[in-house]
DNA sequence: AATATAAATGTTATAATGTAACAGCCCTAT
DNA sequence: ATAGGGCTGTTACATTATAACATTTATATT
């Protein structure tokens, strides 16, 4: 059976000590039902729709919460959050953005790509983490 | 001989029938002096000590009309905003960011990588531009 | 040179995004 | 049962960015 990504969430923290508690749930579960990453003010929005006026911190923690264990990504370019169901934590995230419709697609890739690897090596920079994020027109746009 | 960013971008206004104005010119002086990206904030701040009051619309301006001829980027994950000298418009860009001292690399691929060409293909979708971070250590930091 | 037009600026106001700080609550471990 | 750490609720504010409109400046055309 395929565990959905708030059961793997919930394992995760079940196994990690980690806290479940209402507004992550809630803020994780509102990111993972959409289709495109959601601003953290859409979250709030749809968030106060459950429960009685909720404050921007409210979100950002969860938001925080869920990115540093992987969960959710932040979109850079769109100041927008995206949730993860790779089940596993990466250092690098690389989106398909389509400026059209707005669907974003995640690819997995668990390393750098080598022509960049070159570059960190010539450069002897050494990477921790990263964001790729391409813009263009997805299949169905174009 | 080589020529400085601010004169590749006055030959380039001049060849392209863009004005070359104060604005404009001031603040890619600024962001071209800085070692490090600079937020909008920091440009108005030191755009101040030169101009008599000047305001957001008018940096935000400037960085908007350099961005889009490619002689300023933005870096997303930082609200930062960084001169190319690379004199050509590529699709991307490319940063290593260092998270101590906070100097950043631009690296020149004219191209996706290739694992990342592969992944578009397979997806259907088509890139138009792309910006990659990677953060972690310079070489003098680590 | 005069003028029409387009482009850029100046200015005010405000939107959108994100965070600091502190009081209080609730799990958890001893 | 209780002390401590972790999390939440709340207020207030900081930071980043843009809309809208009046005005000025440069350019092209007459």
């Amino acid at each position: 059976m395929t565990q959905s990504l708030i059961e793997k969430a919930a394992q995760y923290c079940k196994d990690n000590k980690h806290r479940l508690t209402e507004p992550r749930e809630r803020v994780l579960d509102i990111i993972t039902r959409s289709a495109k990453p959601l601003g953290a003010y859409e979250v709030l929005e749809q968030l106060s729709q459950i429960t009685d006026n909720p404050k921007p911190p409210t979100v950002y923690r969860a938001i925080e919460f869920w990115q540093s264990h992987g969960f959710i990504h932040r979109i850079e370019s769109l100041n927008a959050y995206l949730a993860c169901d790779a089940g596993h934590r990466h250092m690098g995230s690389q989106f398909m953005i389509c400026g059209d419709c707005g669907i974003v697609i995640e690819t997995h890739l668990c390393e750098l790509p080598q022509s960049l690897k070159d570059k960190t090596a010539q450069n002897a920079f050494h990477p921790a983490r990263w964001s790729f994020e391409i813009h263009g027109t997805c299949s169905a746009c174009h």
